[in-house]
DNA sequence: TCTGGGGTCCTAGGACCC
DNA sequence: TCTGGGGTCCTAGGACCC
């Protein structure tokens, strides 16, 4: 918390709304509904219009449908006009100080103080936000924005949010918990249904209420992060600080079927759009990442992750599509998906060299040296590739290197079918088992000096009936 | 016609290392 | 031979935000 009111958020009002509303004027003043018109959508942003008949923000669409009077208009979203009024906007902020905070497309904190010019009495940043205000209207064309002042982001934040459309909220240094205590827990960031719902059954509801519960109560109902933090902001008590630029931690596409799919086929394909989807925003970010997910939510609602994470970073869609698909052969799909999703995290800025061919190719070496040819041009019959470890990755602290487990090298052949080297490192190896005419099945996990591991001549079947390509790519 | 899409952060358990 | 604590990495799930 500072000594003045020096940190100002900005929000645009209903914004892609609003912008509709900007280019077309036979939407203004009318209701209008912004976000998934097909099926299954929900709505992104109600304008102020819609409000009135009780439309909100993350509604299934087909609920504002029905509260909302004929004559509203739902508009599937034009994102990029809302960047371009975004940016106009961040510009702009950016002209009264040096360290501005984008939140999201229409939301970003403004250090008034880090700007050193500005006078920062209640005075001086009333008539410095007036300004913005009328600046950003002017340069977007009439998108307003509401502003909250104060000496931490929780009070602008909650400040800006107070008088809203349009609105202005200075909060005078010393009055911060005179002006949030009345106000619900609710409206503290942190704080969504789950934690309204525990914090109800403690007898909690107002801020002023969660100020009254002692600090380890508090931990022992919410967690120690949650706990604490959320002790910290009901007695005004925020200290987080003006971030500039924040790097990504992880890049992910996922989508909802208007219809629950069950085809595996089809379930594949999608997953194939996903993962070129995010390997073309890994590329323009300059970004690769070493750990790939896939996100399934059944026909219950029920949602479950899978991920993977490889010793070296790749940015390569058609990798992360084959790991995606390995993932997603293991989920059980027969009642009916919902959505899917891919993503790929734990990021670097920077994509190792090839230096093992870390592509279908290599990953599934040993399937493609059985004729189904392999992406990198290798011939078919070449031998697995290994590499003294200085030139691969760094030996592992126990001394095992990737090159004593290769992926795709065969190890084991039991009851299960032909066992696979799928990943190891650390002193593990995973290996993956399938049948000739089953499905990829089991995965386990074995100590890398496991006697049970034997390397071994691969079974005749994988010698008469190479798998074809589309059983290849499916692994 | 219930419940999007893109993210972040936290927790908890198991494996592993020192 | 038994016991152990701290730290990191990985996986899975949950809550939350816009």
């Amino acid at each position: 918390m500072r000594r003045e009111a020096s940190i100002a958020h900005v929000d645009l009002d209903a914004m892609f709304a609003a912008v509709e509303q900007r280019d077309k004027v036979s939407l203004r003043g009318r209701p209008v509904i912004v976000g998934g018109v097909a099926g299954r959508g929900v709505v992104s942003t109600a304008s102020y219009e819609a409000r009135r008949f009780g439309a909100r923000s993350a509604m299934p669409t087909a609920e504002a449908r029905r509260r909302c009077p004929p004559g509203t208009a739902f508009l599937a979203p034009r994102f990029a006009a809302y960047r371009r009024t975004s940016e106009v906007v961040m510009a702009l902020l950016g002209e009264f100080s040096p360290l501005v905070e984008q939140v999201s497309i229409d939301e970003a904190y403004v250090d008034l103080a880090a700007a050193g010019c500005h006078d920062l009495s209640v005075e001086g940043v009333t008539i410095l936000a007036e300004r913005i205000k009328d600046l950003i209207a002017e340069a977007t064309g009439g998108v307003t924005a509401s502003i909250g002042v104060g000496s931490s982001k929780l009070v602008a934040k909650i400040g800006s949010d107070l008088h809203k459309p349009d609105g202005l909220t200075v909060a005078a240094p010393g009055g911060e918990r005179a002006l949030l205590h009345p106000l619900p827990v609710t409206r503290l960031p942190g704080v969504g249904p789950a934690t309204m719902e525990r914090l109800r059954r403690a007898g909690v509801h107002t801020i002023g209420d969660l100020a009254g519960v002692p600090l380890p109560e508090l931990v022992e109902r919410l967690g120690q992060a949650h706990g604490t933090g959320l002790y910290r902001l009901a007695r005004a008590d925020d200290d987080r600080p003006i971030v500039g630029e924040r790097e990504a931690k992880s890049v992910s596409a996922e989508e909802t079927f208007d219809v629950d799919l069950t085809d595996r086929a089809r379930l594949g394909a999608e997953i194939d759009l996903l993962a070129a989807r995010v390997g073309g925003r890994l590329r323009n970010g300059g970004l690769s990442g070493r750990t790939i997910t896939i996100k399934v939510r059944h026909h219950d609602f029920t949602t479950i992750t899978r991920s993977v994470t490889r010793p070296q970073p790749t940015d390569d869609p058609r990798l992360v599509a084959q790991v995606a698909r390995r993932l997603l052969a293991e989920v059980d799909t027969s009642a009916g998906i919902r959505l899917i999703g891919v993503g790929v995290s734990t990021l670097s800025d920077f994509v190792q060299d090839d230096l093992f061919g870390e592509d279908a190719g290599d990953l599934f070496g040993s399937l493609a040296s059985t004729g189904s040819g392999s992406e990198d041009g290798h011939e078919a019959t070449d031998p697995p590739q290994v590499l003294p470890a200085e030139q691969g990755e760094a030996a592992n602290r126990d001394g095992t290197t990737r090159a004593d487990w290769r992926p795709g090298q065969d190890v084991r052949h039991d009851e299960h079918g032909a066992g696979w080297v799928w990943g190891s490192g650390r002193g593990r190896v995973t290996v993956r088992f399938e049948g000739p005419n089953t499905p990829p099945g089991p995965v386990r996990d074995f100590a890398a000096d496991d006697p049970e591991l034997h390397p071994s001549d691969p079974p005749d079947w994988r010698l008469d009936q190479p798998p074809k390509q589309d059983d290849a790519r499916r692994l």
